[in-house]
Parts: C-alpha cells; structure tokens; sequence
DNA sequence: TTTCATTATTTTGTATACATTTTTGTTTAT
DNA sequence: ATAAACAAAAATGTATACAAAATAATGAAA
C-alpha cells in the first residue's frame, strides 16, 4: 500500500517533503529564518533543490519572507473564510453528485473518527473534507484547497489534538444531508461547521496566548 | 508613474514577465513546448532565472507540462466558478466597507469603459474587477485570485474585443448595489455578471472552433 | 509497412563557483 | 550612550558544468 511516489527520487522534492514536515509537527516552529546553505547541508543537498523547494513552501503559505509562517488570528479567519466559499459549494455539489461508493467512503470517515486513534482520527478528518472537494469536480478549486492543505493541517492538528466536541457528529449531519440529496443544507451545515472549527481555533489560539 | 519595479533588476523576474506577455499576446501560443535552454538563450539569461520564472508560470496555469496552456471549455467553466464564489463574496463586501474614494475610482471605470480606447477598456475593466476584490479584506482571497489573474487577462480579452454588450451596463448596475449598500444584490448581480461573461466567451470559443 | 529494440540527441535535475546584495559587527564621532 | 560610517561576514542570485533521464532517430526483425 505504501505508494513509492516517483517524485520522491528528486532532490527538490524530498527536500520539499522534509522542511514541511518539520515546518508541521513544530521542528521549525513560527519564526524560524530559512536559510539556503544551512538547509542545504543539514539535508546533504546543494542549494538548487533546496531553492525549489523553498518555492513551493513559500506558494503554500508556509514560508513567508524567508522566515516559517506564524499564522495571525487574521490568517486563520481568511482561511476559513475562504474554505468555507469553496468547501460549501463543494457539499452542494457533493449532495447532487456524489455516487454510492464515495458515500460508503464519507461513512468509514465517520465511524473511525469515532473509534480511531488520535492519528486514525486525524487522517479521517482529512479524508472526509477530501472526498467532497473532489466532488466539486472542478479541478481549480480542488487546486486552490489543495494550495491551502498544510495550512489547514497546521489547525486541523488543534481541532482534533485539543478534542473538539460534536466534530464527528457535525460530519455525521453533513453525511446524512449529502445522502438525503439535500445540497442547501449540505452547504450551510458544512458552512456552520467550518464556523465552528474556526471559532475553536480562535478560542485555543486565544487562551494559550494568555497563558 | 512608470514606477520602476525594483524586482525587475532579477533576471527571473525580468524572464518572467517576458514570457508571460508572450503568451498573452499569442506569440507564443497553446500548445507551444517550453524548452528552458532555448528560452535562455533567446531571453539572453542562463537556465537558472529561467527555471524560477518558469515554476511562476506554472503556478499561474499559464505553463501545464512543459507546455502553453491551451485552456478547456470545462477550464473555462471552472475558472469562473471559483470567480463567482471569491468575487460574489468580494462584492458582498464592498457593499459594507467600500470607501468613498473607492466608489469613485468605480464609477470612473465605468466611465473609461463608455468612452476609452480598446486598451482603455481593458483596463479599466480590471480596475473595476480589482477595486471589488480589494474589498473583500482578505488576503488569502486576493491572493488567490490573483493567481487566476493572468488566464482571466486570456479571456477578458475575448470579452472586450469582441465588444460584449452590456458589459459595462453590468458594472453600474453593481456599482449602484454597491453604492446603495446593498450587499445581497451587489453579490448576485456579480454572480450574474460572471455568468454573462462565461456565456460569451464559450459562445466566442465554440463559434470560433466551427470556422 | 509495422513493431520493437538500440543508439543518438536533447532536455532536465543537481552540484558548484562566483559576484552582488544584505546583514552583522565594529569603530568612530557626536 | 547613541548614531553614523565603515568593514567583515553571510546569504542570495546567477552562470556554468555534468550526469541522469527523457525523447527522437535509426535500423533490424516480423
């Protein structure tokens, strides 16, 4: 099942893969100066690789003027704001096209974000949000969430870290809708439960900061 | 006013820009193999600027596997989908915070787009189109929608050219919604506009591949 | 002719070198 | 002590070289 990736065998990519994952579980936390050469050696790669992959850190959102993003309580609005346009519409569509077996694969989410480990449960919650962007069918706006993906991931790791309450149960209702063929109350469940993983970031962003 | 860009000492940047506009003037049209060598030589840089300017033009659409873009009708279709979520959202917006230094800069694109040249127009046109899009307050959406600037610049030359009716009709009745604070309208009048916009181009694009 | 295999050729990915530019650190004058 | 000016160091942007990979061209077998 592990997938060899055929990109893995650049330089530039495995670089890529490397300093986002660090960027991810808080190696290189907020703040940290990217330096070229530094990575360059630490990685045992020469700066050219390192240069292309620092690019495409940089177009996700996760580099910002040489130094690893520390997203503001303005990023996080913007992001959900933006989600939420595109993921909305994406359920609608999702209400009106999605087949059977894509709604076996929402319902799996479900139950394993019920039962699963912490990383099980992470992975689900991904999943689910996947299966209905894909379901917009259109390839620019799975693009545009895909661009946000690591930035999502960087809050999604609160949401389920710090145990939202009703996480599972809204995706349950957003379920039930895309099943009931129901795309209006598809998008605006989906809508209110973006609104909720937001106003939860901001409520631990906020607390953590008084701490 | 010809600011001097202070990137464009950058030979990517420079190489940037060239290439886009020759694809954006149809000197180099869809279709056309993108050969980094031969682009250095001819842009007089060596292949290094010319990569980075090249992984811009990726990510703007413009290059899709080493390759001038040749955009789809369901490319075309997707494009203005995502428009019409960011930009209805944006225009929404406007009708909320928009300055009254802003509405005027509005209406004066209106009134270059009654009276000014072919190239007049066009600007104006994306003036108009940016101004709204300013206002939604949101970077991550700006810059998201900047990045589809350039394949709308495509389109939008379609529009013009072909001298679309209504087109600036269009912009003053959003105008006025937004003039009028009315973000519920303004919002569905851009939807609108956008769909017009799309309806023209395909017809454009259809009638022009059974020639 | 068509198909496959094998060479040539082109094109790409990476390493390295070097010249500017930017940043840092130090000294001097106020 | 602070600010300005300068020197030193570090970091970046670009050019070039080379090996690996992808593509095109050639020829042999069906």
């Amino acid at each position: 099942m592990t997938q060899y990736d055929k990109n893995s065998r650049f330089a530039s990519k495995q670089a890529y893969e490397v300093i986002r994952d660090r960027i991810l579980n808080g190696d290189m936390p907020g703040g940290t100066k990217i330096v070229e050469e530094k990575l360059a050696a630490e990685l045992g790669f020469s700066r050219t690789p390192i240069r292309e992959s620092l690019r495409q850190l940089n177009y996700e959102g996760l580099i910002v003027n040489k130094k690893v993003v520390q997203p503001t309580e303005k990023d996080l609005r913007n992001l959900f704001q933006v989600r939420s346009l595109l993921e909305g519409f994406s359920a609608k569509a999702a209400a009106t096209y999605l087949p059977e077996e894509d709604l076996n694969a929402l319902s799996n989410c479900i139950k394993v974000g019920r039962e699963g480990t912490m990383e099980e449960i992470m992975d689900a919650n991904e999943r689910f949000h996947e299966i209905i962007v894909q379901a917009s069918g259109n390839a620019l706006m799975i693009d545009t969430i895909h661009r946000m993906k690591s930035i999502i991931y960087l809050f999604r790791k609160t949401v389920v870290l710090y145990n939202r309450p009703r996480l599972i149960d809204e995706h349950e209702e957003i379920y039930e809708s895309i099943k009931a063929r129901d795309g209006e109350n598809a998008k605006k469940l989906m809508e209110d439960h973006l609104k909720e993983d937001l106003d939860f970031c901001l409520h631990i962003l906020n607390s953590s900061k008084n701490a």
